[in-house]
DNA sequence: GATGAATGAGTGTTCATTCAT
DNA sequence: TATGAATGAACACTCATTCAT
């Protein structure tokens, strides 16, 4: 089985790099954005950096880790639903939730190709997004790959969206229910 | 008025460099692409590059409007259109029908923040994007922004996502264009 | 057949850091000297000898060559004499010769690890270097290899040891043929 | 009167740490022998060399230390023999059969520029180093030098040499007494 | 049009070193 | 004694850009 992510990993100073990192990658991409960036948004020297992360990869790996960590408890919570359905129902609503709290994590996931084959590529990333297609996917809905895909881009996607940009939180989080609902004809 | 976005305004050698860019955006992102590896995959040296284009930054904006030259052209034939619905559907069908045609440049145009950043502040592109949001927002419903972004989104992020990557062209056009539907209320 | 040292493969620029980094190395070592003291010797930046060697091994690489390329030299004339023995005399005298000639190359090969690890990973090195030994050793004299290896090293070692440094040319020259001659039972 | 060296300058654990060095600067030299290396090999942190010794230098200077110890071991005995000769025939067996025992200390006195500088300013190892020329230069003999040079130069070097590297001890030494004897005619 | 040579500022990373604990 | 956290300077190397040819 493949390791899980764990919340307690980093220390108080590895979590005050990391959260600056999030900023920083979600506005400028992982590779628009450079170690001597982070470590003055932090306020610490770039050798500082080096001492909680052996190289830069580790630390966007840091970064990956922390924002999966939420999405894996919201997959660990679905799960215990007692039908498929409810268990889909249940995570895309908790999707959705973090998304619209976390709109900055959307924008580090999104888009950026680093993340993206990072993502790919790392092992407890690829457990955990195999659970959540798991929970989206029809066996027998040969289409279901690219509805599952579909949602989970519509969501990330509308957020990073600059039309969305303005909206408030409720407004947002009621029309992209909708949407999914739509989509994955679950009850309302 | 806004300029339009011409399609005879690159030469022969220009369009070898804007497409040889085109495919490392893709895949390493604006930032992570640098001349010298556009100059080597084009077989050229970077200050050719230099000759076809004063800067990256004008470079990237070449790609940028090769790109956007056939939405605008999407746009201009649905505004032919009798009726607002009817342009709706023909603007949604021509862009899916680009996205997959052109499954590389969704992913220069999606999520880069790079990009993101040139299109929200180059006049032609301002302009272009104002007339594609007119074609698909209801003045009538507030939240229409959010539906299409979410369908903008869905249809870029669909193509992105690696579910995705496999699947043949007809079957993801049938369901990009079953959701797009679905979403917008649109007849079949 | 192991491709040949080449006279004319540097540039003008080239040779003139060849120069700077073979003096330094000869001083300091090849760890020991960075990129900028080679450029603030030639007087360029560090990114003009980027422009001229890809990498420091590049450089490390192309000092040794042009160091070797004359090593070359002496043993592509001492294969031409008739008998071994003289063939081996003729060899060694070179040898010296070039030694005291170029006292500077000597601290270079000699010792420093980098260089010894290149020299013996390198092709055209290993070839050259089993032609060197192969006028040195008898085939049949088992001990043959540490001899060579006694002499070669005694000519290197007393250039480098700085009893000799201050020693002049032709004292130098006279005592080094009288060992190597006594060590080899050369006729004098 | 300089300092002598003392067998029991160190603790323990420094004694590790320089063995360690003694290692490593065989292998890299030491300007590319880093602390961290050092601290990896021993198993320690750096901060923990950092308290046995105050500066790299320190540590380099001790690694001298130890090796020349045992020179100076030597030095002292072949100085109570009776007369010129046999202290020298006695010095040089002593240094053969010690590098032979430590090929490792060989490689890292011979040649690294840093330990050539070292030897030739710290006070005790020139008071060592003038005792070892005392012993092996005669007075009206105006090229004792460089056979004095040339004679320390082939054992140090012959041994470093890696046509020499997989030689068993008993070949190597009777082959280096030879020729030592050969060149400073000492008695057989 | 295209090249080769150069540059200054930056990249990620490692260095020897310090210090509070 | 030993450590973890930090630093400033240096490291090899790449960046976008310029310019004479």
């Amino acid at each position: 089985m493949a390791p899980r992510l764990r919340a307690d990993a980093y220390s108080e100073a590895q979590r005050r790099t990391i959260d600056a990192a999030l900023d920083l990658f979600g506005d400028h991409g992982v590779s628009g954005t450079s170690l001597q960036m982070i470590a003055d948004s932090v306020g610490v020297t770039k050798a500082a950096i080096y001492h909680q992360f052996k190289t830069k990869d580790a630390l966007v790996l840091a970064v990956v880790e922390v924002v999966l960590l939420r999405l894996q408890d919201a997959v660990d919570r679905a799960e215990t639903e007692p039908s498929r359905l409810e268990a889909r129902a249940a995570l895309l609503i908790q999707v959705i939730d973090l998304a619209i709290d976390r709109r900055k994590w959307v924008h580090v996931l999104q888009g950026d190709p680093v993340m993206i084959r990072l993502i790919a590529s790392h092992g407890p990333f690829i457990a955990l997004m195999s659970r959540v297609y798991g929970l989206l996917l029809d066996e027998d809905d040969p289409a279901g790959a690219v509805r599952a895909a579909i949602v989970s881009a519509a969501i990330g996607g509308a957020i990073v969206n600059p039309l969305v940009a303005g909206l408030d939180d409720a407004t947002l989080r009621a029309e992209l229910l909708t949407v999914t609902r739509r989509l994955f004809e679950l009850p309302e």
